[in-house]
DNA sequence: TCGATGTGCAACACGATTGTTGCACACAGC
DNA sequence: GCTGTGTGCAACAATCGTGTTGCACATCGA
């Protein structure tokens, strides 16, 4: 139960400021790469490197539409990395108490 | 509502192999850099580094005993981040299930 | 057919990260 | 006082990440 597989790569997605402009764009609806750099402050190109490193992780889908590639967000998915992130604090909180516990009872 | 301050530096931080180890084993107890240094491939002054991003995020704290610094988990500070995903991962899938209805509804 | 739009790929620049080594300093214990 | 251990700081190398520009290609629509 180490290290939970994936969900590093799901916080390093997170931990970049454009990506989170990127998908918190995409919770208002799906867009496109082209339609996304019109909004916000980055190159086209730029954006579609977001999506790539977003879907990777399975944050977002991809959806063909035409000649066009449409994103839209996975909620599913940063539901279960909170889920794990919630499950291992609670695990670390109970471990210390218990040497807490171990350390004043002597 | 929009970036949720700390959250994308709690979510860089959590982006990283060797930090998930440091986290990993503080889990089971506090220990100070050099500890870390003999149970971890990496240098000390790399193990250091690491914890600093770790504290300035909240995910560890620092203590001195004596002439060393002892870290420990904080386990509330992922919890708290866990709690803010999800309350994202929510937001979205409303929002997008409400797109989904009215799309349908004409 | 032709132009506009959307995508894909490659090369490049630049700063940030990650890791190292080396040295200096503080302090606990002999 | 001296040695060992723990920490702090700085310099350095190498890689990665982020963003750019440029160009080629596909496709939708007039």
């Amino acid at each position: 139960m180490s290290p939970a597989a994936g969900i590093v790569d799901v916080c390093a997605a997170l931990g970049d400021p454009t990506r989170w402009q990127v998908l918190e764009r995409l919770g208002s609806g799906p867009a496109s790469a082209s339609r996304l750099a019109t909004e916000l402050p980055v190159t086209r190109q730029a954006i579609a490197r977001h999506l790539e490193v977003l879907a990777d992780c399975g944050l977002v889908e991809r959806e063909r539409v035409g000649r066009e590639v449409r994103y839209r967000v996975v909620g599913s998915a940063l539901t279960t990395a909170a889920r794990r992130l919630d499950a291992m604090a609670e695990a670390w909180d109970r471990r210390l108490e218990r040497l807490r516990d171990l350390a004043e009872r002597e």
